[in-house]
RNA sequence: CGGGGAGUGGCGCAGUCUGGUAGCGCACCUGCCUUGGGAGCAGGGGGUCGGAGGUUCGAAUCCUCUCUCCCCGACCA
């Protein structure tokens, strides 16, 4: 591609939006222009990621045997509420009317319209397994769109699904896909982990998330330095705390707290550590009821192990109005003594004694409170955030240490929740009726270039891995009003396309600098440079983008060393742990 | 949803307090000059100042309403 004619204008300013390494780079590399919050155009230079990126998936699927299909974006509320997803899922679900008035939705997975594919075509479990997948726009109406492609509304997804016989034929299937997952993010040349998570509003038995290594990322990853044991915080088991002797129980009275509303706040004032007060959370739920959960002061709640525990999809901390009606008194002030509602505590509680909690009136706390004898707790259970340091609830050396990580991926076993409810079944080899034992399994195509160059990037852009990259080669003229480096260029531009590489050719009539620059900023893996200076001796230069590395090479040897620098990274690259 | 900030040419910003000819840098066009790490000079095109109403002789600037975007939060999967 010639570079003149070519859509691309990098620019040299940071727009103001732009809070991310990969966010700024992309808009000062031209690869994303946005037209609303968290919806983008993926510019040519972009959406040349993007296709690679699908390559390598649609490479991997299909050598497991998966099939490629597309279905509509759009889908109709029946199937929705067949599944019983569309009064479950939250707002993210776009949903609209069409000119009828029949209810549809922006699909933001695609579990219903698969199910109801295969439920048509399905007959006998001679035509199982069968993993069914696509390449296509997904949209959600994120509360807080950020970070350009790391968390858009409409995003681009790989989702595959798998269908078989019966559990262990489904287990099969998932490991699969967690090891062409594996395969896939290697060859994309990115430092991931899989990691044990929820499962989440989509429902299903387990599942695994793949991390992108990356400090910017917006999951926090515990990990045990011992065992193998890797856990997505939301999912990581706090480990029971050892019983403690309690020693004498004080009086419970009440205190003066004015203004002191935080645990840090109330804690510095009555002169006690934040471990010592009981912190009060008030939830409501779908029927507007409100429970009340109780975590360590130091701790905080962990809304998904609390909605677990429920059973619940929705979990909403209550408003003030909320606060008020279920305890009497004003948010800051909450504590259990007295309280009439559902009380949900953590297993830390349990071990607590004398502690401080709110009174449920405004200014004032309670001191020496004591479970059990001041207030009943309806059940404990782990309903707290694991922390880095703690403990490992899985074996007894190991702590948990902590990483941030960018979800790219993620592999679910599904059950037969949705063949159950929308009746996909088939019949087995006894000529019994069964539903077929589902699995899904999702990238974010976008979201994976966008990983890809939180962690490859140095000062002066991105440094393209060489199978992601748009282009392999930049191909620079330095001398563009010069016949002799005309020609030079030309016939490498033809010589470097000859061996089947990708060039983008840069025969703009501009400075050399600028055409530095620009090469750095997009990234590509090899410069070719072509200047006066070098063949005045004959030569043309090649630059590695990742080292900085130049070698002076004859022209006409340089298609041949630019293969082999390039197989060389490839293999650096997809070695990468 | 709550809190904070911002909307002025494609991008980055000044001007707003104290109302009076819409400015600067980058980018773009023309010419000269220059040519191995985002050159220089000269000339030029491009803006209903987010939108609607109001106050005023006069509004980017003051008032009211509204929309959008960004950041933060116990938000989101």
């Amino acid at each position: 591609m010639r570079m003149s004619r070519y859509l691309l204008n990098t620019l040299k300013e940071v727009p103001r939006e732009a809070e991310t390494l990969s966010h700024q780079l992309m808009l000062r590399a031209c690869m994303i222009k946005k037209i609303a919050a968290g919806i983008y155009t993926y510019m040519p230079m972009g959406y040349r990621v993007i296709r690679k990126i699908e390559g390598i998936i649609r490479e991997e699927l299909d050598r497991e045997g998966c099939i490629e299909l597309l279905m509509p974006a759009v889908q109709p509320a029946e199937i929705w509420k067949e599944s019983k997803r569309w009064d479950f899922y939250g707002k993210e679900l776009l949903r609209f009317k069409d000119r009828k008035g029949a209810d549809f939705c922006m699909g933001p997975t695609h579990e219903e319209v698969i199910t109801d594919v295969v439920r048509r075509e399905l007959k006998s479990y001679k035509q199982l397994p069968l993993n069914l997948y696509q390449i296509q726009s997904k949209f959600r109406d994120e509360i807080r769109p950020r970070y350009g492609l790391m968390r858009g509304r409409e995003f681009i997804m790989k989702d595959a699904y798998s269908f078989d016989v019966n559990d262990e034929a489904s287990e099969k299937s998932y490991w699969a896909m967690y090891h062409a997952y594996a395969r896939i993010f290697h060859r994309c040349g990115l430092k991931f982990r899989a990691v044990e998570a929820d499962s989440g509003a989509i429902g299903g038995s387990y599942t695994h998330e793949f991390h992108v290594l990356a400090d910017t990322g917006e999951d926090t990853v515990l990990s045990c330095s011992h065992c193998d044991y890797t856990a997505n915080i939301e999912k990581a088991e706090c480990r029971k705390p050892d019983h403690i002797e309690h020693g004498d129980l004080h009086q419970i009275e009440k205190k003066e707290t004015p203004g002191k509303k935080s645990v840090d706040d109330v804690a510095e004032f009555l002169a006690v550590k934040p471990e010592a007060l009981i912190k009060t959370m008030i939830f409501t739920l779908e029927d507007d009821t409100a429970i009340a959960v109780l975590v360590r002061g130091d701790h905080e709640v962990n809304e998904v192990k609390v909605r677990n525990y429920l059973g619940l999809n929705a979990l909403e901390l209550a408003d003030e109005e909320a606060i008020q009606s279920a305890t009497g008194g004003p948010s800051g002030f909450s504590g259990p003594v007295g309280l009439k509602i559902r009380i949900l505590a953590d297993f830390a509680v349990q071990e607590m004694s004398n502690a401080v909690t709110g009174a449920n009136e405004k200014d004032m706390h309670w001191v020496n409170v004591n479970p059990e004898r001041d207030f009943k707790v309806s059940e404990y259970g782990d309903f707290r955030l694991a922390q880095a340091k703690e403990r490992c609830p899985r074996c007894e050396e190991g702590r948990y240490q902590q990483f941030k990580g960018i979800e790219v991926g993620q592999v679910f076993r599904l059950g037969t929740k949705y063949s159950e409810s929308m009746n996909c079944k088939f019949l087995d080899e006894n000529g019994k009726e069964k539903p077929a034992v589902m699995g899904c399994y999702g990238i974010g195509v976008g979201r994976t270039a966008a990983a890809a160059i939180e962690q490859n990037n140095d000062e002066n852009g991105i440094v393209w891995p060489v199978n992601i990259a748009p282009f392999d080669v930049m191909l620079l003229n330095l001398d563009i009003q010069d016949d002799a480096v005309n020609e030079a260029a030309l016939d490498l531009y033809e010589g470097l396309r000859k061996e089947g590489l990708d060039v983008l050719y840069d025969d703009r009539d501009v400075r050399a600098g600028f055409k530095f620059k620009d090469a750095d900023l997009i990234g590509l893996p090899i410069q070719v440079i072509v200047g006066k200076r070098g063949l005045k001796e004959g030569l043309a230069e090649v630059k590695v983008r990742r080292n900085g590395e130049r070698v002076k090479v004859s022209p006409q040897d340089i298609p041949a060393k630019v293969e082999a620098l390039l197989n060389g990274l490839k293999e650096q690259e997809e070695q990468r742990r």
